[in-house]
DNA sequence: CGGGGAATTTGATCCGAATCAAATCGAAAC
DNA sequence: GTTTCGATTTGATTCGGATCAAATTCCCCG
C-alpha cells in the first residue's frame, strides 16, 4: 500500500500556502512547530494516481494542501458513486468499517496533501495520552462515516431501496448493541423517517404498506419488526 | 443556552453500560481515567428537549450514552429535513459554519450524552498542546460539516437546485480560498458531477444547458464560469 | 488538416415519486 | 364509551427525471 511517501519533509505549516484556510488555521507559529510533531510529511499525487483505495487499511487522516481530489464509492452491485470533490484546506472524510476504507481517493490533478496518524508514534504526543487522541480520531471517523453512508442511501432514487436502506442501518447498530436487530425501534415519526430519507409521507407509507404486505416487515407505531431479513437486505444492494 | 448542566458526576465511563459499543471502546481502565478527565459530565435529556438549537454556539462534541436523537436542519425556505438519529455510542455529528450549530438535535425518547469539550478547559489536557486539540476536532467538525450539507442538497428532488447547490458550495469554497468564485474548476467529468448530484448525464447535462441560456452560467469542460451569482444562489435555497 | 473515439448534448418516451384529495386509524381527553 | 384531532393510509393524477436512442462536439494523434 505504501501509503506515504517517504518524501522529504521540506516545507511544512509554516511555510504553507494552504496555512490560512486549512485546518489549523489561525495557530501561533509555536503550535504550527508543535503541530508539525503530529504530522506526516506532505505526500504529492499526479493527477489520475490514488491517495487509497477502498478496502486499504484506515491508518492515517487526510486534508488537502492544494489540487483536487475526488473520492467514490463502489459497491458489489457494480455501480460507482462519486462521494465528494475536495480543494485545498479541505479534510478528505474517512468511510471506513472494520478499520478499512470503504471509499477511494484519487487525485484529478497533481495535488498534495497533509497527514495525521490515526494511532500516533509514541514521541510525537507531548504528553497526550493515547487514549484521548483515537478517541478525538474516532470522532471524526464516526461522524464522516455515517454521513456518508447516508448519502449513498440518498442517491438511490427507488424509495423502496431508501426504506430497505434505512432499516438494514438501524439493524448494523442494533446488532452492534447487542440488541435484537429484528425489532427496529421507531420513536420517531414517519414524517421523520421519511424527511430522513428524502421521500414525502406518502411515498414512505406505500412502500411500508407493500413490505408488510409481502411479508417482509410488520410496522408499529413504535416498531418496525423484521420478518425476513434476507430479502429486505437483499433490496438494499447500494450499501455495500 | 445552558448546554451543559450541571448534574452530579457519579458514573463515569468505567460504570457506563455503552461503555464497549462508543467511542471509547477498547480502551483500558487506565485510559478511561485519563479520558474522564477530558469529558464532561454526562448530560440527561427528557424525551421532546433539545440537546442544542440550530444557531447555538458549537462548544462541544457528543455522543450517545443512552436513548436516541434526531438532527434536523431547518432552512430559511421554511422547510425540515430531518439529517440523522443517534442511538447509544453514535455521534452526533457537528454541522457548524462559523462556530455555530446548523442544525438541531432533539431527544426522542429520555437520553443521556456525552460531552468533549471543542476547546478544553485548562488542566485538563495532561501537557497536550491545544492546538494539537483544536486541529483533531477541526477534522470532526469539517467532515461531517461537509457530509452534511450534501446531504441536504441530495434531498432536493430538483436536478436544477441540485446542480445550483454544487455551485453554491463550490463558490463558498473558493471564496475561503481567495480565489475568483465566479469561475469554477472542474478537471472531474461531468459524470462524476452528475454521480455526485446522484443524476444522470443526460439529466445534469439538460440543467447545465438550461442555466446557459438563460444567461446564468457559461460551461466549459474545463470551467464553469458563473455570470449571474445571484440568480444561481437564489435556485439553491435549501443551502441556508 | 483530417480521422477516430470518447465525451457531451439533444430528442422521445416511460415510469415512479410528488402532489392533491379523501378516507381511516389511534391515542388522549372528556 | 365516545369525541376529537392529529397521524397514517389509500386513491387519482401530474410532473420531472430516467431511460433508450441518436446526433454532435471535442480532443488527441497521426
Amino acid at each position: 500500500m505504501n501509503m506515504i511517501a517517504k518524501t522529504h519533509v521540506d516545507s511544512f505549516c509554516s511555510t504553507c500556502p494552504t496555512r490560512a484556510h486549512c485546518i489549523a488555521r489561525g495557530l501561533s507559529e509555536a503550535d504550527l512547530a508543535v503541530l508539525s510533531n503530529c504530522m506526516r510529511p506532505g505526500r504529492t499525487l499526479a493527477g489520475g494516481k490514488h491517495l487509497f483505495l477502498s478496502g486499504d487499511p484506515a491508518t492515517h487522516q487526510y486534508h488537502v494542501r492544494s489540487g483536487t481530489l475526488m473520492s467514490y464509492h463502489n459497491n458489489q452491485g457494480g455501480d460507482e458513486f462519486v462521494t465528494g470533490f475536495y480543494l485545498a484546506g479541505d479534510v478528505v472524510p474517512n468511510f471506513v468499517v472494520d478499520g478499512t476504507h470503504r471509499h477511494s481517493v484519487v487525485a484529478l490533478e497533481h495535488a498534495s496533501v497533509c497527514a495525521i496518524r490515526q494511532s500516533p508514534d509514541a514521541g510525537t504526543l507531548n504528553g497526550l495520552p493515547g487514549s484521548v487522541w483515537s478517541v478525538l480520531t474516532r470522532y471524526a471517523h464516526d461522524a464522516s462515516t455515517r454521513a456518508l453512508s447516508h448519502q449513498l442511501n440518498l442517491k438511490i432514487a427507488s424509495a423502496e431501496a431508501r426504506f430497505a436502506g434505512f432499516c438494514v442501518e438501524m439493524m448494523r447498530r442494533l446488532k452492534s448493541l447487542h440488541r435484537d436487530p429484528t425489532d427496529i425501534p421507531t420513536p420517531m415519526r414517519r414524517t421523520d423517517i421519511a424527511s430522513y430519507l428524502g421521500l414525502t409521507l406518502e411515498s414512505l407509507s406505500r412502500v411500508m404498506s407493500k413490505l408488510s404486505r409481502r411479508g417482509i416487515i410488520c410496522a408499529d407505531r413504535q416498531y418496525v419488526k423484521v420478518l425476513d431479513e434476507k430479502t429486505l437486505t437483499s433490496l438494499a444492494p447500494h450499501l455495500s
